[in-house]
DNA sequence: TTAGCATTTGGAGTGGACTCGAAGTCAAGC
DNA sequence: GCTTGACTTCGAGTCCACTCCAAATGCTAA
């Protein structure tokens, strides 16, 4: 698949599929012999992956880390303790989001600021 | 209250609260004859909502725009819009979040990546 | 009254995450 | 053979939301 195509199928622009290689946060995607990239599903698999992490909150920076391990042996520990990680900040958001939610379900209700 | 007070109550930086009121997030706060912020109950109130509000991540824009229509008359319906979207907003990341929460969960209780 | 610390303003600087631009290559169609 | 449009790299630019700085003023305590 061209980057267009990857870039079609899950709603992220070419340039940042480009930068996410780039910076690392996601693997080096194959090229066909004249330099092009042409995903396979392991790539796609990963564009899949930190779109949905990236989109939930999670940062660059956890996702490059992981990335990286996921390339050295004997490492599921510690890649195991990212994703415990970064769970854990995912609940934060969450429990901060659902708050919210109800003070302004409170405040759409009673409208009266 | 200082400003100092209020940045620890709210655990918030006192550049924060500066640049909240300079952008119109947070309204006006009344002065001393020399100058220096006194917050009354209604300001630690703002800061209180804005504090709440940016944690969850409703945009800034949003917000200055609330703050702006909080100060002219009948302005009521177009003030609730606001916190109609922000909270719609809100909901879509929680979805995100939540379904990015179970896919963490199921990565980590079955790690092989 | 002088030191030392908080506060003020306005403007400049920072960090994160993209997003764009320039210059070049390549394949397909006219 | 030439144009057109997608692709490449790499560096620069942008946007958001702060965060820091400088210079001036004010309050408290030795």
């Amino acid at each position: 698949m061209t980057i267009k195509e990857v870039s079609e199928k899950y709603d992220l622009s070419a340039d940042t599929i480009r930068y996410y290689e780039r910076i690392g946060l996601i693997p080096h995607v194959p090229r066909k012999e004249n330099g092009i990239r042409d995903f396979d599903e392991a790539s796609c698999g990963w564009v899949e992956f930190s779109k949905c992490m990236r989109s939930a909150g999670v940062q660059v920076e956890a996702l490059i880390e992981y990335v990286d391990l996921f390339f050295q042996e004997g490492t599921e520990e510690a890649r195991k303790d990212i994703l415990v990680e970064q769970r854990a900040r995912l609940q934060e958001q969450y429990e901060q989001l659902k708050a919210t939610m109800e003070r302004l379900d409170y405040k759409i209700a009673h409208y009266v600021p």
